[in-house]
RNA sequence: GCGGACGUGGCGGAACUGGUAGACGCAAGGGACUUAAAAUCCCUCGCCCGAAAGGGAGUGUGGGUUCGAUUCCCACCGUCCGCACCA
C-alpha cells in the first residue's frame, strides 16, 4: 500500500485536460436525453475572481455534475457581463482602452475559472461587449420598438456640471458627483425606455407560479411592483389661476374623506407651478423642496414642509365644506396624480401636517366605543378593521364598505360630463429608462434626423458597432465627442443625420443572455425551437442583490422576448437559489486595514493575538464581507496554488447553509484540506482489495457498512436536490469514518471485502461533484476505466434502506427514560407489553398507575402516569 | 414607520410532517507513534450535582395548545435584511 499524499497542483491540471480531450461538458442541442439547464450569475470581468464566485460557481457546478450523472443533458454555460462603468473608469485612471481592459481581465478570469475545473460548456462563452452579441440586442430593441414595447419620454437624471457628465445613483454621494464634488444638479433629458409597465399585473400575478423561487425574493419584488387599488377623486377648486377649475387626486382610502382636512399637490404639480408664476414665496418653497428631494440622508431628516396657496377646495360630498390647498414636499409628482386630499386621523404623513399647521383632526374609523370622535389622537391611526364614524351617510359602515360606498356614489355623480370619482389601480413600478450618456455600452441603433425623427437603423445596417479611436480626455460621452462616428445619412431620406450617442443600460444585456447560450452562434438572437426547449433555466444561482432589478428586467425581457417572436416562455428562471456572501475577519495596525496575508496569527479561541509580519500590534476586527477596501480579501489563486482547488470547493460547501454568509478561516480550510487527504488514503485502502464478486450472504459488519452506503446515496440525493450542500457533506463524512473504521478491521470475511471496496467506490461517486480532480485520482486508483465525471450516478437500494428491527425510544411523560429494540413488524399492543414490563419504565413511573401509553408506529412510545 | 427572516454547545451548524436535541465539522483536552516536530491514529468533549451509577434543568424570555414543542399559537427582547414621505 503506498502512502503519498495527494498532489493537487499535478493531478488537477491532469484531469482539466482529461476532461477537455473527452469533450465531457460539451453540451448538443439535438441530444435526445431530457434536458437540464443549470446557470450561475455570469461574472463581471473586475480583474480577478474572488471567493464569492468560488462559493457560487462550486455550488451550480455540484447541481451540473449530478444532474448529468443523472442521465440528463445538462447545459451549463459561463460568459461576461463585460460593459459598463469600470472599464471607463480604467481608461481615465490608467490611458487603457476599455476594450482592452476588459478583454484582458477576462483572459486571466477565465483561466481562474478553469483553474477551479467546473463542468462549463466552454464552448458555449459570450461577452456582452463583443459585437456578435450585442448586435442580437439592438435587433431585439429594434423589434421591441415594432411591438410598441418601447418609449421616449423626458425623464430626470443626475447631472455632473463640472464634468458635464450623467451620473448613476451611486456616483451621486451626498449630493455630490463623486469625482468632480461639484452639487449633483437634476436635469431633465429625453430618454429611451422599455415599457416594462405594461406587464406590470402580469409580472405581479406570475410570481405565485414561481415556487421554485424564495419567498423571500417573491416578496420583495411584490413590493417593487407596488399594486394598490384605489380612487380618483376630482375637488372643484376656488381662487384657482385660469385653466385650474379642478385638481384630481388618487386616494386608496376614499372611506376617510369625511376626515378630509386639507388638499396636497406636489412642488413639481402644474398648479404649483402655475402659482409659483406669480408668487415668488412659493417658487422660493418649489426650489427648497427640491434640495431635499435629492439625497437620502436629506429626506430622512427632512421635515413636512407646506406653502398654502389660498385656494380652496370644495368637499365633493358636502359643497358646504371647503378645505385649503397646499403645495407640500412629500407628496411626489410620480405617484398617483400628485395630489392627495389629507386625512390626519388616520395617516401619520397628514397627521405630522395637520399639527404643524393647525388644520383640524377628525376621526372617522373607530376600532370601538372608546374612540369616541371627540378624543383627541396623539398619532394616526390607520383603523383598517374599525368602523365608520363621523360620515353621514357612511356611519356605521366597515372600512371595505365605506370605500366601495364612496366609490359608488362619486362614480354616479357627474361634474361636467364626467363622473367625480374613478376606481383605479395604481402601481409603484415605473418604466425601464435604459438610456445611459456613456461609451462602454450597446450603442442604442437609432438615427435622428430633422425631418424624420428618430428612425431605426435598418436591419442590414447592423450592428452599430461602437468606434476603437476614442479619447476620455473631455469630459462627457466619448460618443459625442467623436468627429465622424454620429455623423450619417438618413435611413429614409438619405439627408445628414446623427446617431443616437446614448448606449443602453447593462441591465439590458444580462436580461437575455441565458436566451442567448441556447444558441450562442446563430446569426438571429434566439433560434426559437431551441430557446424554447432549454428554457426556462431550471436552476438558477446568484446572489441576493439581484434580488429586484436584475431578474425582474429578465422576468420582463423574457415576456417583450416572447411577444416579438423569439421564445414561448415567459418566465426566465424556473427554480432561483440566491446564496450568501463570503466574510472574514478584518484586521487593523496603526488605523490601517491590514490584509490577512500579512500578518502572523498566535495563540487560539479567545486568546489569540495578531501581529504585522513587521511586528506592529494588530487590532482583530469584525467580520465582513470580504472586500478591497478592507483588505479582509483571500485570493482564490492563492488558495488553489497552495491547497488546490478541490479543498476551495470542498471548504466553500462545507458548514455552513448555502443561503447564509460563510466565514472563511485558516482553520476551515486546513479542516477541508485534511479531508481531501484523507480521502485518498481511505482509497488507498480500498485500492489494495481487489474487486470482488457479489457474496450470497453477508456478514454483520458488511451487511451495516452497506446500510451506511446506501444510507448516503439516498441522503446525498436528497440534500443536493434540495441545496443543503452543508448537510450532504456532513452525510458523505460519516461514510468516510463508517468506511475508514471497516477498513482498519483485523479479519475481513469475503463479504466485508465487498462491502468495503462498494463503499469506497460509492464515496468517489458520491464527491465527484464537489472534489471532481481528487475523484478522478481515485477512480483511477481504483482501477476504473474512463472518467467518474461520466459515470453513471450510484442508486441506493431500498433494501438496504429498511431494517427488520428498528429502536424506539420509549418516554414517561415526554422524559426519554429508555429504549427498546423490536422487529419492524412488532403491533403496538405488543410494544406496550413489553413496555410496561421495563424495570426502568416502573422505576420512572415512581409507583403512579400508567394512565395510557402512546405507541407511534416507527417513531416512539409515551408512558403517560 | 411598514414588511420579512432569524435566535440551538466555545464556534459553524444538524434535527423528516409535532416524536431520542446537539448529526457532521472546527476549536479544545488527554493518549499512541516519533530522537523531536509535522502528519496520522485512538479517546474525551453543551451546562449543573455526583467518585461513579445516576439525576436535574435546558433550543433568546414569559405564557399557551399537546401524551409529547427547537418545530404550532400569543406577548416580549435581540439580531439581520428589504422597502419607504407611494396617498
Amino acid at each position: 500500500m503506498t502512502t503519498e499524499r495527494y498532489d493537487a497542483r499535478n493531478a488537477e491540471p491532469k484531469w482539466q485536460k482529461a476532461w477537455d480531450e473527452a469533450a465531457t461538458f460539451t453540451t448538443k442541442n439535438d441530444d435526445p436525453r431530457p434536458k437540464y439547464y443549470v446557470l450561475e450569475m455570469f461574472p463581471y470581468p473586475s480583474g480577478r475572481i474572488h471567493m464569492g464566485h468560488v462559493r457560487n460557481y462550486a455550488m451550480g457546478d455540484v447541481v451540473a455534475r449530478v444532474k448529468r450523472a443523472k442521465g440528463f443533458n445538462v447545459l451549463h454555460p459561463m460568459g461576461w457581463d463585460a460593459f459598463g462603468l469600470p472599464a471607463e473608469n480604467a481608461a481615465m485612471e490608467r490611458k487603457v482602452h476599455p476594450r482592452e481592459w476588459t478583454y484582458s481581465n477576462i483572459a486571466t478570469m477565465r483561466g481562474q475559472l478553469k483553474s477551479m475545473g467546473l463542468s462549463l460548456d466552454w464552448s458555449r462563452e459570450i461577452a456582452t461587449c463583443d459585437p456578435s452579441y450585442y448586435r442580437h440586442q439592438q435587433k431585439l430593441f429594434l423589434d421591441f420598438l415594432k411591438v410598441g414595447l418601447v418609449d421616449r419620454k423626458k425623464s430626470k437624471v443626475n447631472w455632473d456640471p463640472v464634468d458635464n457628465t450623467v451620473l448613476a445613483n451611486e456616483q451621486v454621494i451626498d449630493g455630490h458627483g463623486w469625482r468632480s464634488g461639484a452639487p449633483v444638479e437634476i436635469r431633465e433629458l429625453t430618454q429611451w425606455f422599455l415599457k416594462i409597465t405594461d406587464f406590470s399585473e402580469d409580472l405581479l400575478t406570475a410570481l405565485d407560479g414561481l415556487d421554485r423561487w424564495p419567498d423571500k425574493v417573491r416578496l420583495m419584488q411584490k413590493n417593487w411592483i407596488g399594486k394598490s387599488e384605489g380612487l380618483l377623486v376630482r375637488f372643484v377648486l376656488e381662487g384657482a389661476p385660469d385653466g385650474f377649475s379642478e385638481v384630481e387626486v388618487y386616494t386608496t382610502r376614499p372611506d376617510t374623506l369625511f376626515g378630509a382636512s386639507f388638499v396636497a399637490v406636489a412642488p413639481d404639480h402644474p398648479i404649483a407651478q402655475d402659482v409659483a408664476k406669480s408668487d415668488k414665496k412659493l417658487t422660493a418653497f418649489i426650489e427648497e423642496a427640491r434640495k431635499t428631494g435629492t439625497s437620502a440622508a436629506a429626506i430622512e431628516t427632512a421635515e413636512k414642509h407646506g406653502y398654502d396657496t389660498g385656494i380652496s377646495a370644495v368637499h365633493p360630498l358636502d359643497p358646504s365644506r371647503k378645505v385649503p390647498v397646499f403645495v407640500a414636499n412629500f407628496i411626489l409628482m410620480d405617484y398617483g396624480t400628485g395630489a392627495i386630499f389629507g386625512c390626519p386621523a388616520h395617516d401619520q404623513r397628514d397627521f405630522e401636517f395637520a399639527t404643524k399647521y393647525h388644520l383640524p383632526i377628525t376621526r372617522v374609523v373607530a376600532n370601538g366605543p372608546e374612540d369616541h370622535p371627540q378624543v383627541p389622537l396623539l398619532e394616526a391611526d390607520s383603523a383598517e378593521d374599525g368602523t365608520l364614524v363621523n360620515s353621514d351617510f357612511l356611519n356605521g359602515l366597515s372600512v371595505p364598505e365605506a370605500k366601495n360606498a364612496v366609490a359608488k356614489k362619486l362614480e354616479a355623480k357627474n361634474l361636467g360630463n364626467r363622473p367625480v370619482g374613478k376606481r383605479q389601480v395604481n402601481y409603484r413600478l415605473r418604466d425601464w429608462g435604459i438610456s445611459r450618456q456613456r461609451y462602454w455600452g450597446c450603442p442604442i441603433p437609432i438615427i435622428h434626423c430633422e425631418e424624420h425623427g428618430a428612425v431605426p437603423v435598418p436591419d442590414d445596417q447592423l450592428p452599430v458597432t461602437l468606434p476603437d479611436d476614442i479619447t476620455f480626455d473631455r469630459p462627457g460621452n466619448p460618443l459625442d465627442h467623436h468627429p465622424t462616428w454620429k455623423n450619417v445619412p438618413c435611413p429614409i431620406c438619405g439627408k445628414p443625420a446623427r446617431r443616437e450617442t446614448d448606449t443602453m443600460d447593462t441591465f439590458v444585456d444580462s436580461s437575455w443572455y441565458f436566451a442567448r447560450f441556447t444558441a450562442p452562434d446563430a446569426d438571429v438572437p434566439t433560434i426559437r425551437n431551441v430557446a424554447d426547449h432549454w428554457m426556462p433555466v431550471d436552476q438558477y444561482i446568484g446572489g441576493i442583490e439581484h434580488a429586484i432589478l436584475h431578474l425582474l428586467y429578465s422576468r420582463f425581457f423574457t415576456r417583450a422576448m416572447n411577444k416579438a417572436g423569439y421564445t414561448s416562455v415567459s418566465e426566465p428562471f424556473a427554480g432561483l437559489f440566491t446564496q450568501g456572501m463570503v466574510v472574514h475577519e478584518t484586521y487593523k495596525a496603526n488605523g490601517e486595514w491590514v490584509s490577512p496575508a500579512d500578518i502572523v496569527m498566535t495563540g487560539e479561541g479567545a486568546s489569540r493575538s495578531a501581529a504585522t509580519k513587521s511586528g506592529a500590534i494588530v487590532e482583530i476586527g469584525s467580520i465582513e464581507k470580504m472586500s478591497k477596501s478592507k483588505k479582509n480579501v483571500v485570493d482564490p489563486d492563492d488558495i488553489i496554488a497552495h491547497y488546490g482547488a478541490d479543498t476551495a470547493r470542498w471548504f466553500m460547501l462545507s458548514d455552513s447553509p448555502p443561503e447564509r454568509d460563510v466565514i472563511w478561516t485558516e482553520s476551515g480550510v486546513e479542516g477541508a484540506n485534511r479531508f481531501v487527504q484523507r480521502l485518498w488514503r481511505i482509497v488507498q485502502g480500498v485500492a489494495d482489495i481487489a474487486p470482488q464478486p457479489k457474496p450470497e450472504t453477508f456478514s454483520d459488519a458488511a451487511t451495516a457498512l452497506r446500510r451506511t452506503t446506501h444510507q448516503t446515496i439516498a441522503a446525498v440525493d436528497e440534500n443536493v436536490e434540495g441545496l443543503r450542500f452543508n448537510v450532504a457533506v456532513a452525510k458523505l463524512y460519516e461514510l468516510s469514518n463508517a468506511l475508514a473504521t471497516q477498513l482498519a478491521a483485523k479479519d475481513k470475511d469475503a463479504s466485508l471485502l465487498f462491502a468495503l471496496r462498494e463503499s469506497g467506490e460509492t464515496l468517489v461517486q458520491l464527491v465527484a461533484p464537489m472534489t471532481p480532480h481528487l475523484a478522478e485520482e481515485c477512480w483511477h486508483a481504483l482501477g476504473k476505466t474512463g472518467l467518474v465525471a461520466e459515470a453513471e450516478w450510484p442508486k441506493a437500494e431500498g433494501s438496504l434502506l429498511v431494517s427488520d428491527t428498528i429502536t424506539l425510544p420509549v418516554q414517561v411523560n415526554g422524559k426519554k427514560r429508555d429504549e427498546i429494540t423490536v422487529a419492524v413488524t412488532a403491533t403496538p399492543a405488543e410494544i406496550e407489553t413489553i413496555v410496561r414490563k421495563l424495570d426502568s419504565i416502573v422505576r420512572a413511573s415512581d409507583g403512579k398507575p400508567v394512565k395510557k401509553v402512546i405507541v407511534v408506529p416507527q417513531r416512539i412510545v409515551n408512558v403517560v402516569v
